[in-house]
DNA sequence: AACCAGATCCTCT
DNA sequence: GAGGATCTGGTTT
C-alpha cells in the first residue's frame, strides 16, 4: 500500500478502499478481511465527524497524516477502525464498516462466537474490530511499515459493483452520500437511519 | 460536577 | 422491526 493512494480526502479514498486488505497480527495468530464497506468522515465541514469541533485526546489520531488507524470506543465496548487519510493536520478518516475474513477464519470465529455464520464474522464496525482484535492499543499504528496491523492491496472491486449511500447511524448529516459497499454482497451490513435524525434535514 | 448523546449489536416478538 | 444494554468522552453548568 502506498501513501499516495491515501492522501486524499475520505469521499475519495473511501471507494478505493473496497477490496484492499486489512490484516491484524497477535500472538494468537492473523487475521485478514477483505474490505466491503466503507464510509468517508471529514473534519470541519462534516457535522457527522468525530473532528467536526476540533481536536481533542480522543481524536488527535484522526488530524495526523495519513496511512495510521484512528480507533475509538462505541457505545461503551464496540472498538472501531478507520483509516486516516489526507494531509497531516487535517481530520479525515475513512470508516471500516464490513469486510470478507480471507485468512484466520478460524482465530475470528472464536473470538466472535461459533455461532456466528462466515459472512457475518466482519459484518458491521464494532464486528470487524472484534473479528481482528483491534483495541485502544492499535490508535495510532502506523498500516503501511507497522507490523501488527497492516494495509495492503487486494483484488481491486470493478467500479460497477461499488454501490453509494448515506452514513448508517449517524444524526447529523445523515444524507451525505458518504457510504459504499460492494452491491449484493452477505458481508455488508444493513443500513439503518439514526432514531435521532431529523426529518428536517431531507434534501 | 453532572448530563447526555452516541460512526453499535444482539435478542425478542 | 423494535427495543434495550452499556460506558466513555465531550459539552455544559
Amino acid at each position: 500500500m502506498n501513501i499516495d493512494f491515501l492522501a486524499h480526502p475520505a469521499e475519495e479514498v473511501a471507494p478505493k478502499l473496497l477490496g484492499t486488505v486489512l490484516t491484524r497480527k497477535t500472538s494468537e495468530g492473523t487475521v485478514s478481511i477483505a474490505i466491503t464497506e466503507t464510509e468517508a468522515y471529514s473534519g470541519m465541514a462534516d457535522p457527522a465527524s468525530h473532528a467536526y469541533r476540533g481536536r481533542t485526546a480522543r481524536n488527535a489520531t484522526m488530524f495526523g497524516p495519513a496511512g495510521h488507524l484512528y480507533v475509538y470506543r462505541s457505545h461503551g465496548l464496540h472498538w472501531c477502525a478507520n483509516v486516516v487519510t489526507g494531509t497531516d493536520g487535517i481530520a479525515s478518516g475513512v470508516l471500516i464498516r464490513a469486510g470478507r475474513v480471507i485468512e484466520g477464519e478460524e482465530l475470528a470465529r472464536k473470538r466472535r462466537g461459533a455461532k456466528v455464520e462466515s459472512p457475518r464474522l466482519a459484518r458491521g464496525p464494532g464486528n470487524v474490530g472484534q473479528a481482528l482484535g483491534i483495541t485502544a492499543e492499535c490508535n495510532g499504528a502506523d498500516l503501511l511499515t507497522g507490523t501488527s496491523v497492516m494495509l495492503s492491496e487486494g483484488e481491486p472491486v470493478p467500479a460497477a459493483l461499488i454501490r453509494v449511500g448515506p452514513r448508517v447511524g449517524v444524526s447529523k448529516a445523515h444524507d451525505w452520500q458518504h457510504r459504499f459497499y460492494r452491491a449484493d454482497d452477505p458481508t455488508v451490513s444493513a443500513y439503518r437511519l439514526s432514531p435521532r435524525a431529523k426529518p428536517s434535514a431531507e434534501a
